[in-house]
DNA sequence: AGCCAGGCTCTCG
DNA sequence: CGAGAGCATGGC
């Protein structure tokens, strides 16, 4: 491969233009969704202002395309319109990928009205489906920053999680300038970090194992670029059995994989400090039980356990919130 | 100040 | 194997 020239490091100003309108699900709760883009501090790679404009760049050979997605429609047909603004025009393919992107993004394909009847006899999350009615769980748009996103949150707390992950996007991520002078970043791809050093990453304040976790998931994805794209069609335990084999990877990262990642229906991150303490709140009175307990809770929610688990990550959010607002 | 953050690896008995 | 230490650093 040839070293970059130097002129490839000029940020490129996305000039040619599209407009699209995406169809989304009802219910669909656009500002519910995309708040995890915010609520831990900036995510670089997910940008969401203050007005609850979501803006992202889409990568395709060698072209970017800056999306800027804004709620529209109404709570009964609720939709988005998409502003695309390429380094090329926008064909017809990328203008259907960045439409799938965004319906993906925003939990389309959660079947929500069978988790309602599901969950009607459940105490807990029959309120919680009424409360935050149209959430969806932002999905990945593409398997390696599901990982890197998660690897990044192993242990710490969100907020450092999103600001060491904010730095790798800054400085690894395909850069373009929207007209209006503003930088926006994509997420660095496989082969955008696979040759980075591992000194660069440190100095983002990674540790050492989450740099080789994330240096290693590079190379291996740059070598093998089809290994995890197939990870749709795959059945759990081979996923599972893949990336923990990986150093770095664990069964915590691969469950938020095939719930973030994946949008599998079935995942329940058991492991999952939030998880656990949700359960723990809503279930068992404040007290603690052990992840194979919280696990095998999990059996209650058999067939919706990923939209349970968010829902109840959800509601237990919400009441951290009103707890610190009332002490202050 | 010290303990905890949406874990994982390595070592040791 | 299972338990336990170590990792890295910011926030409360």
């Amino acid at each position: 491969m040839p070293r970059r020239r130097s002129t490839d490091t000029a940020v490129p100003t996305v000039s040619h233009r599209a407009l699209l309108r995406v169809s989304l699900p009802s219910p669909t709760d656009f500002t519910l969704c995309v708040r995890r883009y915010a609520a831990f501090g900036r995510d670089e790679a997910n940008r969401l202002d203050e007005a609850g404009v979501l803006r992202f760049v889409h990568a395709l050979d060698g072209d970017r395309y800056l999306a800027t997605v804004r709620s529209v429609g109404t709570p009964a047909a609720p939709a988005a319109r998409v502003e695309i603004l390429g380094t090329a025009p926008p064909g017809a393919q990328v203008r259907a990928r960045v439409s799938q992107e965004v319906r993906w993004r925003l939990g389309a394909p959660f079947d929500l009205a069978s988790f309602e009847k599901a969950v009607r006899r459940d105490p807990v999350l029959s309120r919680l489906v009424k409360e935050f009615r149209g959430y969806r769980p932002p999905l990945a748009p593409d398997p390696f920053e599901s990982l890197v996103t998660s690897i990044s949150a192993q242990q710490v707390n969100l907020a450092f999680a999103f600001a060491t992950r904010s730095r790798l996007v800054r400085a690894f991520g395909p850069a373009v300038r929207a007209p209006d002078g503003e930088v926006f970043h994509a997420f660095p791809s496989p082969a955008d970090l696979a040759g980075a050093r591992a000194s660069r990453l440190r100095a983002m304040q990674f540790s050492g194992t989450k740099t080789r976790a994330i240096l290693e998931l590079a190379r291996r994805l740059r070598r093998e670029p089809m290994l995890l794209d197939a990870a749709r069609d795959l059945e759990e335990a081979r996923i599972h059995d893949t990336l923990v084999a990986m150093h770095g990877i664990g069964r915590w990262t691969v469950d938020w994989f095939l719930a973030r990642g994946l949008g599998r229906p079935e995942a329940w991150p058991a492991g999952d400090l939030g998880v656990r303490k949700a359960v723990a709140h809503f279930y068992f009175g404040g007290e603690d039980r052990p992840e194979e307990t919280v696990r095998a809770f999990g059996e209650r929610f058999a067939g919706h356990r990923n939209l349970a688990a968010h829902y109840l990550l959800m509601g237990y959010m919400r009441e951290r919130q009103r707890a610190r607002r009332a002490r202050s």
